[in-house]
DNA sequence: CGATCACGC
DNA sequence: GCGTGATCG
């Protein structure tokens, strides 16, 4: 039974031994973990405190505010009334002292509301988890509990009770963890990475960001009446009123009653995505109105109307949160609101970055980004010759790809010729296959086969470096990013091609995008210190995976622009070297 | 709550 | 390839 359940954990098929646990006969007569805990005071604890190494730490909060402080020295939690925070204050400060936690982020979010800066974090629980096992979705104390000290404890806590359960892990999970950590290489990564970026996003989901309500209130009057237009539009051509926001009402309408040509299937019946819409704008008006309907539908539900609910009366900004430990190759993801899937792409969708601001009218927002990040560290990684002069000679590399893939001199590529060479290097950082490629390009199969073809030809070391990660990634069923971060893929033991596939092409897309994942963090990390170090007062506010947005003092804009810059090259020696392009304005919209 | 769709890198 | 979120049924 016991070999049973580590198999599962290994494969990581998470309800399998979700429910395992459950049957196990051992887990129904074993007591449940019951947490010991006695209430405290700060005189109670501070000898202890005085001599202690280490703490464990953590808060029962209600929303951003502190109601008790839960502290362990390794046996019994003590809980502490709030109001004894200002006495614990020095010790919560001094990074000599040793905490514990279970999740950081949180912690050092509340205590800021308390002017209180949290030091000398050297242990996380879920950061530690997540960088042994990046692919999981959560790491509850349930889970670790059982995985790491095979400790049963019951999942749906109440809020008390799960706070003491995880300060008491945040103490004793630092053993096994760390060991684990040292065996899998990933101290590295944990200790100069995740630990210290931790802060770093705490203070950038603290500052927000500005936003103008009053913009994207006038825009949503304007997208009504544009989305009211394009209804009366639909219904006339449809001969009748139906949800148009359903996709199966829509494809009743599309494909039976006006018996327009299905394109492509899903799994429960046709399909009416906007690719599909495309390659029917010529057979019936009502198409041409669906696209646009979609495209305003979208931005005013998901943006125009959502963003201005979420802004924070205290502070009147927007409130991200990123996420540390969601992606399986290492980048961070953004939340409530998500703030890095802001439209860009179409006039309609780049009305909404106009009313990112910055909290005074006098300031700036600053966007740095980095240079084709990706295919800069595929060249590194591959030390393709072809591909790393590119970059280092300055060039346009869909440019110089489509020249060197269809044997073109420079200034007669075409848009054309452009378009195509630039899907093909996005599909190599994607881990390609020429089904996907062939989607992408609106082409046969075969066809996208002879372009990849063509690129490995002119790139025989890209070809090479892909064989390599994958033909290492079958062996150790796992692969590396440039600072060591591990990705399992169990995906390559499976008996089902397609399964395999999409393994081989997890591999190769998780080494490159992991890699540049590394960098923007290093860099996140060392500008954050940089603007501490010059005294600067202009802060980073969002990360946008290949970019960084500052909310800029108007007088140091230079100062800062020079910062940022060489922060971000000098994050990680790459050859061909990293480059980051700056600009400046007065919103989101106008700073790129 | 899974499926579909659409936004970003 | 990697995400988050709105909407439907």
């Amino acid at each position: 039974m016991k070999k049973a359940s580590e198999a599962f954990s290994e494969l990581e098929f998470n309800t399998l031994l979700e429910r395992l646990k459950k049957l196990t006969p051992e887990a129904e007569k074993e007591a449940h973990f019951e947490p010991s805990y006695k209430e405290s005071s700060f005189e109670q604890i501070s000898t202890e405190l005085k001599k202690a190494k280490k703490v464990a730490l953590n808060f029962i909060r209600e929303s951003d505010e502190i109601n008790s402080i839960l502290l362990s020295f390794g046996d019994s939690v003590h809980v502490l009334e709030a109001a004894e925070l200002e006495k614990i204050k020095p010790y919560l400060e001094d990074k000599k002292l040793k905490k514990l936690t279970f999740d950081s982020k949180p912690l050092i979010f509340a205590l800021r509301f308390d002017e209180i800066r949290l030091a000398g974090v050297s242990f996380d629980v879920q950061l530690g988890a997540y960088l042994l096992q990046p692919t999981r979705t959560n790491y509850t104390a349930s889970d670790l509990g059982f995985r790491y000290l095979k400790l049963y404890i019951g999942e749906g806590q109440d809020s008390f009770r799960q706070a003491i359960i995880d300060c008491y892990l945040a103490y004793h999970l630092e053993e096994p963890l760390t060991k684990k950590l040292t065996e899998g290489k990933l101290e590295k990564v944990y200790n100069e990475l995740e630990l210290p970026l931790s802060p770093v996003l705490a203070a950038m989901e603290y500052r927000g960001i500005g936003i103008n309500k009053e913009e994207l209130k006038t825009y949503s009057n304007e997208l009504a009446q544009m989305i009211n237009k394009l209804e009366e539009e639909i219904y006339r051509l449809a001969g009748e009123e139906f949800n148009i926001n359903s996709p199966s009402q829509l494809s009743s309408i599309l494909f039976e009653k006006l018996k327009l040509k299905p394109v492509k299937k899903t799994k429960t019946g046709y399909s009416t995505d906007s690719t599909v819409l495309a390659k029917l704008i010529n057979e019936h008006p009502i198409i041409e109105n669906m696209i646009n309907y979609r495209e305003l539908a979208k931005i005013k539900s998901t943006y125009v109307d959502a963003l201005p609910k979420m802004v924070n009366p205290k502070t009147k900004r927007l409130h991200t949160t990123f996420n540390q430990t969601v992606t399986a190759t290492g980048r961070l993801s953004s939340s409530n609101p998500n703030l890095q899937n802001i439209p860009i792409r179409t006039d309609i969708g780049k009305r909404i970055r106009k009313a990112f601001v910055p909290a005074r009218a006098t300031d700036l927002l600053l966007v740095a980004d980095y240079s084709q990040i990706e295919l800069r560290v595929l060249a590194h990684l591959s030390k393709d010759e072809t591909l790393t002069k590119a970059f280092e000679e300055h060039k346009d590399v869909h440019q110089a790809t489509a020249a060197e893939v269809f044997g073109l001199p420079v200034n007669k590529v075409s848009e054309e010729a452009r378009r195509k060479a630039k899907a093909v290097n996005f599909g190599i950082v994607y881990g390609i296959s020429s089904f996907g490629l062939a989607q992408q390009l609106q082409i046969d199969a075969k066809e996208a086969a002879t372009y990849i073809e063509m690129y490995f030809n002119r790139y025989p070391k890209v070809k090479s470096f892909i064989d390599r990660t994958v033909s290492d990634a079958y062996k150790k069923e796992f692969v590396k990013t440039l600072y060591g971060r591990c990705r399992q893929l169990p995906e390559l033991k499976s008996n089902d091609v397609r399964i395999r596939n999409f393994g081989e092409r997890s591999a190769i897309n998780s080494v490159i995008q992991g890699s540049a994942a590394d960098i923007i963090k290093q860099a996140m990390i060392n500008v954050e210190n940089a603007l501490f170090t010059d005294d600067l007062m202009s802060r980073m506010v969002l990360q946008v995976h290949d970019e960084l947005i500052f909310e800029a003092m108007a007088l140091e804009k230079s100062a800062l622009s020079s910062l940022v810059k060489k922060q971000m090259e000098s994050a990680y020696v790459l050859h061909p070297s990293l480059e980051v392009n700056i600009s400046t304005g007065p919103n989101w919209l106008e700073a790129k």
